[in-house]
This record gives structure tokens, C-alpha cells and sequence, in this order.
DNA sequence: TTCCTCACGC
DNA sequence: GACGTACGTGAGGAAT
């Protein structure tokens, strides 16, 4: 089998690199970008070439033999950036990792390592490939050797053969050094002859082959001025040939022999991928057995594992973690239970713990502090085993959310590395994900969980002091924790759903969906996939010639707004929106909820995930009980299938009034605004009156509907051209009421100024009950980054304290509930408002508590307003 | 699986 | 003047 030699020039590529990729940096703030370019190249390289031989070689520093030639050789170069020079270290660590020789000579660059050994390896026959991202380098181009260009950045190279050298150039290996000695090289330095280009250069060639002969001739040179110049910078040309030529007989210290490459390690490549942070190169050097491998490298933790619970097991300051694989906690089994503490580390089977007496007494008894992951999650999951959990004293989840909110992982392993906690794996190691995951024997399973639990009973201190740091401690203490036990009750006790009724209007729409698609089928003369809006564009923009108002990455735009532009250009129009209407009330309503009805109970159990939104908001998933419909009657209708749990008992629905522009008000302190609130008057009303500077009878509906658009703007923190689009009307005009609205609310044009600039002097915002968003890109040059963090900065203290303001009434009108002893539970929030159900005879009190606890939860200088309603159903709640 | 488009709520 | 424009969840189709 022939030799395979590979030889990188180290610096040309590490360059391209720097230049080609944004500056990236790894956690540790070291700046990665040039060494990532360079090793998605090698791995390219190793894939493709399979080389027997390498070595990649560097320039050696300052001063070359040729600086004797030419002293101004690479003259008038920038410096190297300081963001690069420090990536050259990390490439030769890397290239030791990857068993890859590296070389550098002194007084000699990188090409002539290369040229020497190149011409070594061509007279031995080995098959050599160059890799540059340097045209210099193709003069070693020959039979043997093909040298590999990189082209614009570093992802694609050309390959250069003789007969493609020609092909491309219309010359021969050896004629690019006379080229380069004609036309010179501006970022060498090297002179060459003025006047001469690549073209005239190229032409000389080839009509003289060489730079002697050029000059042997130089009479029969057509064109007097070139003669001239060429004539004039005789000597230039000479020296600049000299400067160009590769030396391929360098004194190196190494053979061919030296360069065998044998393959390399992923184990001790992964090792250095891992601290770089090139999580997505790990993949593609296939470090599968990754977790076996790592594993070995954890330092041993000792644990027990318990067959029987035992009370001096606990030490009333304990760390719990409750192991699930899947999300849904509502159904899914328990995998075994860790915990940790001053005295020990222990796993705890399933069915040891449910099945022990000790181990409920342990949870119930509130004075035994507990230190969990998902305070939530944890006492659902334990209320299955009928084991009522108390004492939590530290959610890990929501301390690492409230401390960065746009961390998006907030599971142990992710905050153990993001705090320095190297010995555990993430769960994807160790179960595996997507269709391969499954349970590990109990040895790995047990070993994980405790090294989970472990993290959690060494973080506490530590999270519990940045919070103490931001002020807030009372913000998790008081405000989330309390809460999450709340949403945990909510979720369990689930809400009641009546099925027939979902399935009666399931069938109704059946019938009415497909007599609508049949009809569009009739109408469009053929039939195709109504849900596809692929197929859907041609029909109505190409078959029936409707005119194009919006295009998509992928084709015709199809969306709502552009339908309702072309509504009266064809009657299939309102049928479509119609079938879209009904047909996303069949999918995700009906055939959505119906999927996730308990059928034992009939009930839904969705959850509520208190660690995700950026503003501190709630979300709801599985299902989605936030954004069940109630703007168009028909899908108003869905809320008649929320029924109430009990007998005689009904739903009671209240809802907070404009609190956000109540919050607004009192945040900004306008003036106005606040009068405006105190005086209870209609607030888009109001807006549309100072907007348009006309008295209250002049206010039409069109004027009120758009005041409506520009305060629903400045809650959700749009954008001129939100608006705009909200309004269909030009950004011009969406701009001159966003100007008015600020003209006529100065205090509040006041706040969204000082917003901002205390936003760029901190790098984050924060809420009435100190809840923080940070935001980076507020300082970013580029526009939109900037921008968008701008309106961020204006609408989180909003949004985000309306937030603070209804999980403490849900707090509030938890604990009075209790007092009262009234059954009236909370079942859901949904932002603004809450859902209770309750016995017929708990109205009274409910009209009373009900608003008074959530108008009262905070004093702010405007009142807040709650409305209220109830029925025997979601839907009569209104 | 993952991405895109669309649609529902606040 | 560019750029791509409140936050979420979920369904279905299409490309991988």
C-alpha cells in the first residue's frame, strides 16, 4: 500500500479561520473561533485523505533567511490580533492530542517545512497533499503532489493538479514563481514589477515560459511602457523571484519517517473538545461510549444503597432528588429516590421508600428542612405514594432561574458545570435520548442520582448567597417556593372535563370540516392537502391567479392576515380561513384535550413550567390550558367542557383589569395615566382621546380599536412595525402614534428612557419584587440585537412585575381559602387571571375574597381593578 | 428528528 | 438604510 502524506501549512489555515469565523469564545472566555475552524478542517481532512503521514508546520517567528534577501520581506503587516496569537498554543495542544506531528524551523517558514518534505516525499512516490490557504504553495504542485486551496473561508478546498493548475492559471507549477516574481506580492511585500498584474504577467508567461527568458527577450516585449518597466525593475523581479521560491532543501531535523500518523484517540481528543466547548464536535469524532469512559474518570462517590429506611438515615437537613426519564411527572414511575446529607449518601429504591413508614414520617414533618430540585415536581410525584411532602427549604430549579432566566437548562448536571461541579454526567449520557433511552442497570442508575443529589446539597450555600447578593432571597423564599407548592396542589388536583360534550362538538365538526373541504376541492378543480400550505400556495396564487401579497423562506405565504387581504378577490378565501378556524379547533382542542383526559377521572393535569419565560410569567404544557380559545364564539365553546370536579359545585373566573398598563402607570409614575386609573375610566377610550386630541363622544370605535393597538404595543413592548402590521397600516403612520402616545404620556416617554439607559449601565432590568432580566446585546452594534433588547428593557418591568403581582394573590388567596376553610381551590392561572372551583354555597364569600385578596396582594399609587364571574362551566363564567 | 408555517391565548 | 421584529404551546407537513 503507498504512503499517504498530508502536510498542513499551520498558520495560513489558523488565519483563514480567525478571519472567517465570528469570535467566538468557551465558557472560560477563552477565544476559540480560529482552532474551531481549524479542527472542523482536520477532522475534514482525516475523513477524506486518510493519511498514513502528517505533520502540520509553522512559521517560526519574526525573521527569515529571506529578511537577509530583502529586509522589508512581510513588511507593512498588521500585527497579529492578541484574540488570535492565543489560539496558536491551543492548536499545538490540540495537534498533541490527535497524535499529529507538529513542526516549526528557524529562520525557515512554514512552506519551506513544506516544500522539503513535500520534494522528499515526491521522490519516494508517495501520494502528497498540501493543505494552504496560500496560492504560493501551488509552484510544488507535480504528479505526485496535489496541493489543496482553501476557498472563501475554510469549509471548501480546490484541488490542484498539474493539468487543473493549467487549466485554471494557463500555467505550470514551476511558472508560479515567475509569476509571482513579475506581479509581486502585495501582502508579502514583494515588490515584483510595477505595473504588471496577473493578466500581463500570465501573458509574458506564456509566450516565454520563464522570467529569463522574459528578460532574454525583453526587446520583442510588445508595448513600449511595459518594455520599460520591466527593464527599469530588472533587479525587483530577480529578488522577488528569489523571495518566492519555496525552499525545499531546508536543514529540518525530522524524516518522513518521524510523520507516521497511526489514528487518533477519541477518548484524549474528547478530553480537550470538552474544555475548548466544542460540544458539537464530539459527535463526529463519535464518542459514544462516552458515558463508560467519562464514568471512569468521575472520582468515586460512596453511597449506600438502602433495603430498608432507617431514621438515623436523616439528619433534618437533607438533599432529595425524586428521578424520573420523562417530564410528565403526572404519569411517570419513579426511578429511585437520592439523598445526601452532612452524614451520608444514599440511594433509596422506589419501592423501598413508598412502601417505608419512616421515610413518610421523614417528608411530612415540615421541621426536617429538604433541599430539592422542582419543589413541584417532587411533591406531585410523592403525593402519587400518598406522601405529603413538607419542609422544603431550597428549590435548586428555581434559584438557578431566577438568577439567569435565559439560561435555557436548568437541570443538576447543567448547573453543576455551570458552577465548577465537574463529577456528573448529563442525563443524555447516562439513559441516552430519543428512542434510545432507556434505564441503566440500578449500579449506574443509583451511582447518577446520588452524584445529582450531591450537586444540589453542595450548591445550596452557594446559590443561596448570589441570590442574598441580588436581593433575592425573598423573591425564591417567599414569593416562588410558596408557589410552586400551590401550582403542584393545582396541577394534581387537575381540572374536570366532560367528554361527551368535547365529543359531541368533535363530531359536529367533523361533519361541517368535511363538507367545507369537499367544497374547496369543487372550487379549486382538484384536491390536495388543504394543511399543507405548500401545496395550498400554487392553487390559489399560479391555479386561480389571486395576486401575491407575501412570500415565505419556502414559497407562498398562506397566513391568516394575507388571506383576509384577498378575502373578496374569491369565494374559496373565507372557506379556507373557515377550514383553518374549525380545523384548528378540531386538532388541538378537541382530538389535543381529548388525548390527554385522564380516563379513569376525566380529568386534565397539565403542568405548569415556572422556570421558562423570560418575564417570569407561567407557562402551561401538556396541555396548553393558557391558550384555551375564547375571541370567537365557536372555539369560546370549548370552555362549556371545563366543568367543575363536584356536584353542585361551579366555576368562578377573575380577572385582573389592565394591570399591565395599571403597573405602567405606577411604574413610570405618569401623571395621566394614574389619574386615569384612579378615576376608573376607560382606558383605550382615554388613550384614544389623548392620542387623537378629541373629546370622549368624538372617540370613534375605528379610533379606540387603534389606541387599543398602541397600548397592547406598549405592554408587549412591539415595534413600530408590530404595530403596523397589528393595524395594517404603513410603519410611518404605526410610528406617529407610538410618537403621540409618548407626547401625551410624558412620564411614561420619561421611564422607557431611563429603562434603557439603566439597563445599558446594569446589563439587566428588574421587577417590582426584584425578579431580573439581563440583557447583553443592549450595548450590541447591531441594530436589530440592539433594538429589540431596547423594547425588552421597556417591557420586562412591566410584564414581569404584573407577573410578581398575581402569583403573590395566588399566595394570598391560597392561605385565606385555608383560613376561611372554604373547598374553593384554585385550578389554573393564566396570566391575568385565576380559575377557581367551588360548592354552590362558597359565591358569597368568593365575590368578596376573591377580588379583595387580588386587588390588595400590593399597594401601587394606581388601584388595581379584578372583575369576576361564574358558572356552572369555564364557558358560563363569563 | 428537526424545521417551517400556521394558529390559539395573554 | 439595513435588519426582522412581544411571549408562549402545539399541530401538521416536509425535509433530513
Amino acid at each position: 500500500m503507498s504512503n499517504k502524506l498530508v502536510l498542513i501549512d499551520g498558520n495560513s489555515i489558523i488565519y483563514r479561520a480567525f478571519f472567517a469565523l465570528p469570535l467566538l469564545n468557551n465558557d472560560k472566555g477563552v477565544y476559540t473561533n480560529a482552532v474551531y475552524g481549524f479542527t472542523t478542517m482536520l477532522l475534514r481532512i482525516l475523513e477524506e485523505q486518510k493519511p498514513t503521514h502528517m505533520l502540520v508546520a509553522f512559521d517560526a517567528g519574526k525573521t527569515t533567511f529571506r529578511h537577509s534577501t530583502y529586509k522589508e520581506y512581510k513588511g507593512g503587516r498588521q500585527k497579529t490580533p492578541p484574540e488570535l496569537s492565543e489560539q496558536f498554543p491551543l492548536v499545538k495542544e490540540l495537534l498533541d492530542k490527535f497524535n499529529i506531528k507538529h513542526y516549526q524551523l528557524d529562520q525557515y517558514e512554514a512552506d519551506d517545512i513544506i516544500g522539503t518534505l513535500a520534494k522528499q516525499g515526491n521522490e519516494q512516490q508517495w501520494d502528497v497533499s498540501v493543505i494552504s490557504g496560500d496560492k504560493d504553495l501551488l509552484q510544488l504542485v507535480s504528479d505526485s503532489v496535489t496541493v489543496n486551496v482553501t476557498k472563501k473561508g475554510i469549509s471548501d478546498v480546490e484541488a490542484y493538479t498539474p493539468s487543473y493548475l493549467l487549466e485554471k492559471m494557463e500555467i505550470t507549477p514551476e511558472q508560479i514563481i515567475d509569476l509571482k516574481a513579475l506581479m509581486g506580492d502585495s501582502s508579502d511585500n514583494i515588490p515584483g514589477v510595477p505595473g504588471v498584474g496577473e493578466k500581463t504577467a500570465t501573458k509574458l508567461l506564456k509566450q516565454f515560459k520563464t522570467l529569463e527568458e522574459v528578460y532574454e527577450h525583453v526587446e520583442e516585449v510588445s508595448g513600449k511602457k511595459l518594455k520599460d518597466k520591466l527593464i527599469n525593475h530588472k533587479e525587483d523581479a530577480f529578488m522577488s523571484k528569489e523571495l518566492a521560491t519555496i525552499n525545499r532543501t531546508s536543514p529540518i531535523e525530522i524524516s518522513l519517517e518521524d510523520l507516521v500518523y497511526t489514528g487518533y484517540h477519541p477518548n484524549q481528543v474528547s478530553t480537550i473538545f470538552k474544555d475548548l466547548g466544542f460540544q458539537s464536535l464530539l459527535e463526529r469524532i463519535g464518542v459514544e461510549g462516552e458515558s463508560e469512559e467519562e464514568k471512569a474518570e468521575l472520582e468515586a462517590l460512596d453511597f449506600s444503597i438502602v433495603d430498608e429506611v432507617s431514621k438515623n438515615m436523616f439528619t433534618g437537613e437533607d438533599a432529595l432528588v425524586i428521578e424520573m426519564l420523562v417530564d410528565n411527572y403526572h404519569k411517570t414511575p419513579i426511578e429511585g429516590i437520592g439523598l445526601v446529607n452532612h452524614s451520608g449518601a444514599y440511594f433509596i429504591p422506589t419501592e423501598v421508600a413508598a412502601a417505608s413508614k419512616e421515610f413518610k414520617t421523614w417528608a411530612e414533618e415540615s421541621s426536617n428542612k429538604k433541599v430539592v430540585f422542582d419543589a413541584k415536581k417532587t411533591l406531585v410525584a410523592l403525593l402519587k405514594h400518598d406522601i405529603h411532602l413538607k419542609g422544603i427549604n431550597f428549590d435548586m430549579l428555581l434559584a438557578s432561574y431566577l438568577l439567569n432566566p435565559s439560561e435555557n437548562n436548568h437541570d443538576i448536571p447543567a448547573i453543576g458545570h455551570r458552577f465548577g461541579k465537574k463529577g456528573i454526567l448529563f442525563d443524555e449520557e447516562v439513559y441516552g435520548k430519543g428512542a434510545k433511552m432507556k434505564v441503566p442497570e440500578e449500579s449506574v442508575l443509583a451511582d447518577h442520582i446520588v452524584r445529582k443529589t450531591n450537586v444540589l446539597f453542595e450548591l445550596q450555600a452557594e446559590m443561596e448567597k448570589q441570590l442574598e447578593d441580588n436581593e433575592q432571597l425573598e423573591l425564591l423564599k417567599e414569593l416562588e417556593m410558596p408557589l410552586a407548592l400551590i401550582l403542584g396542589e393545582m396541577e394534581h388536583t387537575g381540572v374536570q372535563v366532560d367528554i361527551d360534550r368535547l365529543e359531541e362538538m368533535g363530531s359536529e365538526l367533523k361533519e361541517r370540516l368535511d363538507e367545507i373541504e369537499q367544497r374547496i376541492y369543487e372550487i379549486a378543480g382538484e384536491r390536495f392537502n388543504l394543511n399543507s400550505p405548500k401545496q395550498l400556495g400554487p392553487i390559489l396564487f399560479e391555479k386561480l391567479k389571486l395576486p401575491v401579497i407575501k412570500k415565505t423562506k419556502t414559497g407562498y405565504s398562506t397566513a391568516a392576515d394575507v388571506l383576509e387581504q384577498l378575502e373578496n378577490e374569491h369565494e374559496i378565501i373565507p372557506k379556507i380561513l373557515l377550514y383553518r378556524q374549525l380545523g384548528k379547533l378540531q386538532s388541538t382542542y378537541i382530538e389535543g384535550l381529548l388525548k390527554v383526559v385522564d380516563k379513569q377521572t376525566s380529568k386534565i393535569h397539565t403542568r405548569f413550567n415556572q422556570a421558562l419565560t423570560q418575564t417570569g410569567r407561567l407557562s402551561s404544557i401538556d396541555p396548553n390550558l393558557q391558550n384555551i380559545p375564547i375571541r370567537l364564539e365557536e372555539g369560546r365553546k370549548i370552555r362549556q367542557a371545563f366543568v367543575p370536579a363536584k356536584k353542585d359545585w361551579i366555576m368562578f373566573a377573575a380577572d385582573y383589569s389592565q394591570i399591565e398598563l395599571r403597573v405602567l402607570a405606577h411604574i413610570a409614575n405618569d401623571e395621566k395615566l394614574i389619574s386615569a386609573f384612579k378615576n376608573d375610566l376607560d382606558i383605550h377610550t382615554q388613550t384614544a382621546m389623548d392620542v387623537f386630541h378629541v373629546e370622549k363622544d368624538e372617540v370613534t370605535s375605528n379610533m379606540r380599536r387603534q389606541a387599543k393597538a398602541v397600548n397592547f404595543g406598549i405592554v408587549y413592548g412591539i415595534s413600530d412595525y408590530g404595530l403596523s402590521q397589528n393595524l395594517g397600516i404603513t410603519r410611518k403612520e404605526a410610528k406617529r402614534f407610538i410618537d403621540r402616545y409618548f407626547e401625551s404620556y410624558p412620564g411614561v416617554k420619561q421611564y422607557m428612557e431611563d429603562i434603557v439607559q439603566e439597563a445599558k449601565h446594569k446589563g439587566y432590568v428588574t421587577t417590582l419584587m426584584k425578579r431580573r432580566r439581563y440583557l447583553p446585546e443592549i450595548t450590541s452594534r447591531n441594530f436589530n440585537l440592539r433594538s429589540f433588547a431596547e423594547r425588552t428593557a421597556m417591557n420586562t418591568p412591566i410584564q414581569g412585575s404584573a407577573a410578581d403581582i398575581i402569583k403573590k394573590a395566588m399566595i394570598d388567596l391560597h392561605e385565606k381559602l385555608l383560613d376561611e376553610k372554604l373547598q374553593a381551590r384554585i385550578l389554573l392561572q393564566v396570566h391575568d387571571e385565576l380559575i377557581i372551583e367551588a360548592p354552590k354555597e362558597d359565591v358569597d364569600s368568593l365575590k368578596e375574597i376573591v377580588p379583595a385578596m387580588m386587588e390588595n396582594t400590593v399597594e401601587l399609587n394606581v388601584p388595581l381593578k379584578v372583575d369576576y364571574a361564574y358558572g356552572s362551566s369555564w364557558f358560563d363564567a363569563k
